[in-house]
Formats: C-alpha cells, sequence, structure tokens
DNA sequence: AATATTTTTTAGATTTGTCTAAATTTTATT
DNA sequence: AATAAAATTTAGACAAATCTAAAAAATATT
C-alpha cells in the first residue's frame, strides 16, 4: 500500500495531536493541517476506507495500528532527514523543517534504510525528538523540565521547547546545545532567571523564558 | 514561480527529447511520460502559458529560455541526487533513478547547495552525465564511442549508455567504471568482440555488444 | 489531386483534495 | 428543559491532472 502526500500528513497530525487528547476533533485537526473543518471530514473517511483510523461522526478521529504504524515511519524518515539536513549538510536548527516535511514523502525504504545507516542510527535528532526505528520502536529518555531540578543537581539538556532561530541564536549564545551538562546554582525570585553553571564552567544567568524551553535528564557527575 | 511535480516532469522531458529532435511532438512526448496524447496537449497549453515553452498547434514544443534554466535545475536535482545515493549512501547505480526521481522535486535552494558542496561539487554523475553548475552551466566531456578509437590508443570511460543492472554486473566483473584507463589492442571480425588492456592489466576480452555502451576520451598516456 | 492514414486537438468525464454555504448534531447557557 | 452557540457534517462546486471518444488538421499514398 502507498499513500499520498495529503493522507501521510493527515496521519502524522492525528498522531501527533492524538498524544495529548485521545480523540482529535476535526476542528483541532483542521488547525494543524491549515484547511477547513469540511476538508478534515472529507480525509478523515477516505482514512477509515483505507482503514489506518478509528472514526465515528461528531466523536472525533484516532490512529488504529496501522495507523500509528505507518505514523511512526513517516515521523522516522522526518526525523532522520532533519539530523541529516543538520549533522551531514550543516543547517541550522530552524531551518531543517520545511525541507524535511518534504524529504519526508519520498518512498524508498532501501533510501531510508542507507540513510539510517550512514548517519550512525541516531537516535535522536537534532531537537532531542526521538527517532523511531525500522520497527516503529522509539527509544525513550527522560525531559524533565530544568525548572522542576533541585539546585547543585548535575542534568544534561535533552530537548528543547521549540525550534525558532531566536532560541537557537539564544542557545548557541550560552554555548548550550543537546547533551550539555549544566546544573542549577541559585534561582532569582524577581524574575524567575536562574543562575546556572555550563559544563565547569564560570556561572551564568538565563532568563526564566529560556529556562522553560530547555528539557533535561538527570546525571552523575564525576 | 514554482511548479509542480507533473508540470517539473514534462519540462525535463521536453528538454532531453529536443536535444534530438528541435520540436518535440506530442505523441513523442506522450510516449516518453507513459500517457495520452490528449492529456500532453492539455499540459503543454499549461506550460505556454506559464511561459516556459513555444508551441504551435500541430507542429510541437520546444523549450524557451525560463523553461531551459528550469529544465537544468531539474537536471541539476536529479544528478546530484544521484551522485549522493551511488557516493554517500553506497546504492548501486541501477537503482538510484526511481528515487532520484522523487527527490529532483524537492524544493529548497539550500539543500541543493549544501548537498552540491558536501559532494565536493561533482561535475558528473555516476552515469557520466553532466551535472548542471548553480548557473545551469554544464561543463563538457568527450563522449566518443569506444569501438571507434584506433587500437593501441589509450582512452579513458566517460560514460555509459545504459543504466541497466545488467550492464552494471557486467563492469564490474572486468573492473571497469567511469575513469577507467584503458586501450583496444585488436578486435575480431567473426564477432565484433575486442581485445582490451585495462589500466596496464593483462588483456581481456569483451563482446562487441559491451563495448557499444561504452563511451571514452581521448587521455595521453605515460 | 483525391483519398486514406496518422497525428493532434477538442469535448466531455473522472479522481483527488480542496472550498463555501447550508444543514445537522452536540454542547453550553439560561 | 428549552434555547443559543459551537462543532461537525453534507451538498454542491472547483482546479489539477488525467482519461476516452470524436473531430480536425497534417501527412502519406494512390
Amino acid at each position: 500500500m502507498s499513500y499520498t502526500i495529503a493522507e501521510e500528513n493527515y496521519i502524522k497530525s492525528v498522531y501527533h495531536l492524538q498524544q495529548q487528547s485521545g480523540l482529535v476533533a476535526t476542528n483541532h485537526l483542521a488547525e494543524a493541517l491549515q484547511t477547513q473543518p469540511a476538508s478534515v471530514t472529507d480525509m478523515v473517511k477516505k482514512l477509515l476506507g483505507k482503514k489506518l483510523v478509528h472514526y465515528e461522526r461528531y466523536k472525533g478521529v484516532r490512529l488504529n495500528a496501522a495507523g500509528k504504524k505507518l505514523a511512526l515511519q513517516i515521523i522516522r524518515k522526518h526525523r532522520l532527514w532533519e539530523y541529516f539536513l543538520v549533522n551531514t549538510l550543516e543547517f541550522g536548527w530552524d531551518e531543517v523543517h520545511e525541507v524535511a516535511e518534504q524529504l519526508e514523502h519520498v518512498s524508498s525504504s532501501k533510501l531510508i534504510e542507507q540513510l539510517d545507516r550512514f548517519l550512525g542510527y541516531p537516535r535522536f535528532d537534532p531537537h532531542g525528538d526521538p527517532i523511531p526505528d525500522k520497527q516503529g520502536k522509539i527509544a525513550f529518555q527522560q525531559r524533565l523540565p530544568l525548572l522542576d531540578q533541585p539546585h547543585r543537581t548535575w542534568v544534561e539538556i535533552t530537548a528543547v521547547g521549540d525550534e525558532s532561530p531566536a532560541l537557537l541564536e539564544m542557545l548557541r549564545h550560552h554555548h548550550i546545545q543537546l547533551g550539555t551538562r549544566l546544573r542549577i546554582l541559585r534561582s532569582f525570585s524577581f524574575d524567575g532567571s536562574i543562575e546556572i553553571s555550563v559544563a565547569e564552567q564560570k556561572p551564568v544567568t538565563i532568563s526564566h523564558q529560556l529556562a522553560t524551553t530547555l528539557l533535561v535528564k538527570l546525571v552523575e557527575h564525576d
């Protein structure tokens, strides 16, 4: 079975939206896909016909097993291409999404296998999101809000909240990227900013807004 | 301006066909694109509307300057991807065409720039066809039929006639690839086969059929 | 030159994915 | 519980790219 680009985009959106809401509402999907609710109803019926979703009129839509499997394959392709663009072609973080949206619809299992191999079977994309493997299996990694962590505890950045150029610029300025180790030294109640120590360097202060975009895992430090 | 995949495929086909015939006939284009003549007429009118071709009813179609420029950009993408697939992802020669057909329609000038850079600005694809540069300029290289070359003259393989798995297997067997230097030692009138010496090795005999697929340039040998 | 054949175009239909406007169902409010 | 508001679906239309069948033009043949 092969699917159109439109179908693949719907499946991907349903996957992402149902992570939060369980059943996905027509309007919600229309908003995400920048289209009209009536168009969504039409397409959902097609996906139902292709046995990729569960659907009840006026209730909402969600992926069945086949739909989830397809979604994971599309997400795999998207994230592998993002990894390629950033790590091989030296794209900035913030420039990859649109291109990966196109590349993810290229259909060739050999292409994806070989790309995965060439890249060294990466398990996380440049934003810290997991790359499903060939079987659709997703590696788990902690993604705890940095701000919830106790002071002086060493953590490692595992993901970032968004992929805007502005955030990228900010993180580059502080020499922070995925994998960077740091710990909170203190926090200021005045503006919610925090003082952190990045990888043994001398402490710097970052804004509350920046801190909220950072997700971390706990690490033992030696 | 941006173009649909169908439009790009038509432009590419017209480009290739007009290399031979000047004006491209409707049936000829239909044959190349595996579609009906009526569909070709429809699309050619669209391309005329977009000012990419010259067209006169019942006469034929050919690219104007804008159409040629577009065709060269598409061909550039196709051949860069083929080079990538063979040299980076270790595809066989014969496996790249279909995938490159899809990749060539991904639209991102940064992607192509960076890919070109990553690959080291190659000027010829894995079949020996030239890769147009950013400006659409094509490098020239001799492509003389091997069989026309005088005996004992050193030549270098610059291109191959087709991209079949069968030909690839045959060439691998003889350790012949693009860039291989060889010379004809003698030819046999019985079956048209020729004896060649590949890069100082001991002579081998190859069939007439194989010899006709090989294109070469003259080289000075020391 | 008249006729037959081939090529090309036109006319009208189909599929995919979308839209607007109207109708229907569900949910919220009084 | 009745009514208002919001969400969703249905009906009918449209653009892109294709098709088949018929008409028109160009080319070849007698």
